[in-house]
DNA sequence: CTCTAATGCGAATATGTATTCGCATTCAAT
DNA sequence: ATTGAATGCGAATACATATTCGCATTAGAG
């Protein structure tokens, strides 16, 4: 952050600069999203924006660490690994993913459409790690020595393939396909392929 | 197409305006290639470059027809389901798919990084459409009476899991896993979830 | 209350890119 | 060889957006 906000007017102008960001992301995307029109949204001068942050990504990456900060939280709330059987555990994770996905109005889309030019890391690795952890939990506990660098495939393999298959879905609205035939197949393949 | 080239000049124009747009990817990505710079490469005046072309999206299309096109013939040189096992034949698909993938010095990874922005749909329709039917041949001939619907959810979740995996691996050349232990695991995952 | 640092403003300016248009050159039909 | 149509050119222009800067206003310490 360029300037650090001292009073309180400027704490809650750069409050609401981020809100605006994620506001002007749903309503335009990452594209057409502006700094001006942050701004605007925000009820505030473009000036005052570039006295805070350096500027678009810079406001982005703002809201990005809120955002993980939010879904780190609903993850803590999730039964955990050990306290129920694989296949729970996956169908909970995976519907947490769609909630996810569908909330803040399509915010959550917008960025993970732009994962490969956003610090998609901030989101992505919160997800990626919660779920290593989840796993060597669940495998350590059922097979005490389970191989390490496998698991680490398997967890990549297995995030990536339920992620970007919920995205694409939720990105196209294909009636055809219905969400929930979507995360009982993902579940289904996660679980078989896990499980051996 | 704005205008049709009718002497071979404007033909060869043509073609080697849509081979500079492949290089201009490749050198600098979708959001840094400009109409100009591709004129540049093509060696070619920007004026000339919109006789042909209404702007950079055209091109790009243009682009990815012939590349779809590329993509269906070496598709039809794969060992089709009906004369392979299925784990086989899913072993192939995604060898070929890394093929493609790391082919044209990053080409394809720089489109489908940017799926959600172009006309992904003249090449991803492609491969779907091919798996579709694949898998589609495939099944009737093992179970003839395999439930279709659930089939279309099925080789969706497949499609979209392997391709953003491999994607996402060759984009973060993330060392530490290997890109055969990727392809063999999405391949037991693949024929573990279809096989049941 | 006073005074200064902090804050807020937005027109003005800079930058990058798209797109056009009048003129020069070349093709190919005759 | 002539000639009109096709092609090629690229400086000039238009546009969208980022970013700054000098001035006005306000907070809050003393």
């Amino acid at each position: 952050m360029r300037k650090h906000p001292r009073q309180r007017r400027s704490r809650q102008l750069v409050d609401s600069l981020i809100e605006a960001t994620g506001r002007a992301l749903v309503e335009y995307g990452l594209d057409h999203t502006t700094t001006v029109r942050i701004a605007e949204i925000a009820g505030v001068s473009v000036g005052s924006l570039y006295q805070y942050f350096e500027g678009k990504e810079a406001l982005v990456e703002a809201l990005m660490d809120k955002l993980a900060g939010d879904i780190a939280q609903g993850l803590r709330r999730l039964p955990l690994a050990d306290s129920a059987g694989l296949r729970d555990t996956v169908d909970g994770a995976i519907r947490f993913g769609f909630a996810v996905l569908h909330s803040r109005d399509g915010l959550y889309l917008e960025l993970v459409r732009n994962w490969h030019r956003l610090p998609t890391n901030r989101v992505a690795d919160v997800l990626q790690q919660h779920f290593m952890e989840l796993s060597r939990l669940y495998f350590i506990k059922h097979y005490r020595d389970y191989p390490i660098d496998d698991l680490q495939v398997r967890v990549f393999i297995v995030a990536n393939s339920v992620l970007f298959t919920m995205v694409r879905h939720a990105s196209q609205n294909d009636a055809l396909l219905r969400e929930d035939d979507i995360a009982a197949g993902l579940t289904d393949m996660v679980v078989g392929y896990m499980a051996n």
